[in-house]
DNA sequence: TTGTAAGCGTTATCAA
DNA sequence: TTGATAACGCTTACAA
């Protein structure tokens, strides 16, 4: 050991602790940890010191120890559609799921995938290296290469968002069936036969999820949905922009449109607004989550609520039980769920006219 | 050792890949570190091997081994003012930074700190249990205990928002003097003299600094900026919408309004809408960072830019500085920027009529 | 160029 | 109730 100042670095240990308190390394580890056979003023003592000096027992010590690291990771792909389901929305979600897990003595970080890096191998590199315990994949591609890599490595993992896969692995997602049922349903009450869809350019799955189930809501009511009133955008203020460009340009234009995303109806309103179009009036227009401050659009938009901190939580809650399973070496179980969404009544909807 | 079955779960170590190949664990090592003493066959093998199985040295192991875990961390607090540097403003931050440190060979990991947790004890533990070898904080309070206790324990960290402090320590945050100045002194070119400042209502710092930065903007052109023209509200949309029915309630009624956020500005474009009022013509509005959408208000937002994932490489580049300093022990080099930003003209602003 | 072994900080087993 | 010690997986100094 030549550099043992730059190394310790002022940071105490255990042993530190344990020779400051004239005890042994054992009994101060098992005072920390709540063991019950350690006298209760030895574990008073122990506490105490260790809060006074800041002391914690260092993580890669215990992981190393133990064989597991304690912490839950949430992957985000930064841009793959990040326009979308932005921060507001990831935001809350990571807080009821920090909120669930700090409860439960798990901590929780984030992994931001770059833009010019590979989901997968970012996510190889993760797993290899042990960096936590389970973790819960967002922005499912339609086919996912890292379901299969979890699956096979029996990495506990949540995948949020559903993906077409011959695995069996659990899943949590926004419920598009009921959306899009609830959508189609409100608008063909109120008149409307002929209407288009806006959905993502990508291959997120979700785009591809909602329009099948807008097209069976309608297929349901004798509606059909034809190719050309399906629209695909980036999810961003010009991708709503654009459809609104193409819905005008169509020589027998929708009465309605539903859009998969928010922040696409910011740029649909402005279209409108140029053109002198009022929504719920001349078209109607039906949005999708509230989180993209869809709320403040006027005339207020028809769209859909979920409770994105509950969400959260489930997902903490879940994966911790799929942690807790592998770590008793029992079967992990198998968890799938559509979060359902309610619908909020806006102005942008109204009677065919 | 009872259960091994359930501590390994198939996940190979370097003794097992060591076995294999018939080669001893520290040639493994070498070979994969990059080390010159390692015959290339041999190296070779050894990548093969690692890569065929899926093996990557377990960081907790090389952590402890080397005492430090070769991750940066990047503290948020959620809630504190998510609404304002919301959705792209810390995704592309997070971009440029992670972007910047994997092509150094470190990793980046997001530790969002729930609304319902006190932000010091949530760092504290960060530092105590050795999570991260350094860490971008963010979101300074005026007085910020964070900054404190990362100074007396010595670790390398950035504070991303100038906070005061007796202390000495390395920060970096937007140019809002010069964002102040460029506004008003193209308000004043303008014609106005009568010139309000919507800011935040909490105790987030920038919202102090920008206030005093527009103050000495303003006297230097002989003008005043009087207590009823500071209009603290939340920077949310309906905070905005506040800011919009307090300005039509003044009798001597501000020609211009500046704002210290853009998600405000959404809900002044809203009530001017309401009331007819046009921005830019009756009204001018000078916005603030162009990330959530100010692009896309109707007329076009005057507003500033800054590129984001620039910001995220610089912080990613100086806390690694930081960290290498304390890891040779060198003495910590300090580093302050305020990082500038460019003014885009739109339509919300023009002369007195 | 390779193998051997110590040690990083912790927890868990076992004996006292 | 406590102390001594092995072991977790890795890197590195040193010997071969």
């Amino acid at each position: 050991m030549t550099n043992e100042d730059s190394k310790r670095n002022f940071l105490l240990n255990i042993h530190d602790l344990a020779k400051h308190l004239n005890i042994s390394i054992g009994t101060v580890s098992r005072a920390l940890n709540g063991r019950a056979d350690v006298n209760a003023k030895t574990r008073q003592r122990v506490i105490e010191a260790a809060q006074k000096f800041g002391y914690s027992p260092n993580q890669s010590g215990r992981s190393l120890r133990q064989g597991s690291t304690g912490l839950v990771g949430f992957m985000v792909i930064i841009n793959r559609d990040r326009e979308t389901r932005g921060e507001a929305f990831f935001m809350s979600i990571f807080d009821g799921m920090q909120s669930y897990l700090s409860s439960r003595g798990l901590d929780f970080v984030v992994h931001f995938c770059g833009s010019d890096e590979d989901p997968v191998a970012y996510l190889r590199r993760i797993a290899e290296r042990r960096l936590v315990d389970g973790i819960v994949i967002s922005q499912m591609y339609r086919t996912d290469k890292r379901i299969d890599y979890l699956v096979q490595r029996k990495m506990p993992f949540i995948a949020f968002g559903r993906s077409e896969s011959s695995k069996i692995f659990s899943w949590m997602d926004l419920d598009f069936e009921g959306v899009a049922e609830k959508a189609i349903n409100h608008l063909c009450l109120l008149g409307h036969r002929r209407i288009a869809i806006a959905t993502a350019s990508n291959d997120i799955n979700y785009g591809y999820v909602f329009v099948d189930a807008c097209r069976s809501s309608l297929a349901k009511r004798g509606l059909s949905l034809p190719d050309e009133l399906v629209l695909q955008e980036p999810l961003t203020e010009s991708g709503g922009y654009r459809v609104g460009e193409r819905l005008l340009a169509m020589e027998n234009r929708p009465t309605a449109v539903v859009l998969v995303d928010n922040t696409m109806a910011i740029g649909l309103y402005h279209i409108f607004q140029d053109v002198k179009i009022i929504p719920g009036k001349d078209i109607s227009i039906v949005g999708f989550d509230a989180s993209p401050n869809g709320e403040f659009l006027r005339p207020s938009l028809t769209q859909f609520e979920v409770p994105l901190g509950q969400l959260g939580r489930w997902l903490g809650e879940h994966i911790m039980l799929l942690i807790e399973a592998k770590g008793t070496g029992k079967k992990m179980p198998v968890f799938s769920k559509l979060w359902p969404m309610k619908m909020i009544l806006g102005d942008s909807s109204g009677p065919t006219s």
